[in-house]
DNA sequence: ACACTACATTTGTATCAACAAATATTGTTT
DNA sequence: AAACAATATTTGTTGATACAAATGTAGTGT
């Protein structure tokens, strides 16, 4: 069962926004869930998973702190020590900024790219087959109120 | 703005399935961040008002920590050091069980009860005021589409 | 009584989130 | 040049997440 009562274990009759809301609250905690045990056979996490990609995205132009902080799904983390434990594996590269030194400036590694070259079909499949069931027309509806809800 | 490429300040293409993951996610963090701020002038957490809550809904009921933490939205959290914080706070009571001294009797103190409800309309205002402007079948079907995702 | 298993909680550790404060560098104003 | 504000990052702290391991207790079978 997936209905939010046999989750939280729980009979209460809730207002009908709470129970949107909760229901958000839990889904997102689901997905989250299983991209944290996805994540865990490559031995990164999600947070620095999302660094990688936004640094691939960069397609060789470094990016300096801010920019990585202000892209990230979860904003208020902090960008700083991700990149600490990225470097510790390698799979980034960090120098002080010539033109500008209170920039860093931060490159992903070979050894990065290929990660994510191992991660992202696996991913794929993952989002896609077994997170995602829905049909084209469902996603759209669910977009939509999404967007709605954050107006 | 509040659609995805505004938030994540990027214009890169995504597939549905990203697309609605991300959405997801970014809408399940907005919802937090609200909850954050309003819970703060309480002085309390998200996770500690939902362990209040719960421990409300026994009416008088002790409640041992198991019971607790598979009623809670977030499942793997440590619900034992979250009692802690509340018992510094004098708003649980804590203990341990005479016909089973393995499980601990957790109750809500009259301080608990009355912070509760000192919280509990304005939290109400939020919730259908602020956070959701939607109609009765917006949300009807926002609830389907979310218990679809988890199946 | 003894070993064995299951149960309930506690403790430990690493990572991340949230936010405030400190530091360092650059550009601007006087 | 000295003072000031703006920018970019670092550091510190508290709270929460995620998970493994340890502890203590109860019940069961032999």
């Amino acid at each position: 069962m997936s209905n939010l009562s046999s989750i939280l274990k729980s009979d209460a009759v809730l207002s009908l926004s709470k129970e949107v809301i909760l229901n958000l609250l839990c889904t997102s905690n689901y997905i989250s869930e299983k991209y944290t045990a996805f994540f865990k056979q490559f031995e990164i996490t999600g947070p620095q998973y999302n660094v990688l990609r936004i640094l691939r995205g960069q397609k060789g132009c470094p990016a300096n702190l801010s920019t990585i902080q202000e892209r990230m799904v979860h904003k208020n983390s902090n960008a700083g020590r991700l990149i600490d434990k990225l470097l510790l594996k390698d799979l980034v590269e960090r120098n002080t900024c010539k033109e500008n030194r209170r920039k860093i400036e931060i490159v992903i590694t070979k050894k990065g790219l290929d990660l994510l070259s191992s991660i992202d079909p696996k991913l794929d499949t993952l989002e896609s087959k077994n997170l995602l069931k829905f049909t084209k027309d469902e996603a759209t509806t669910l977009n939509k109120l999404l967007e709605k809800l954050r107006e």
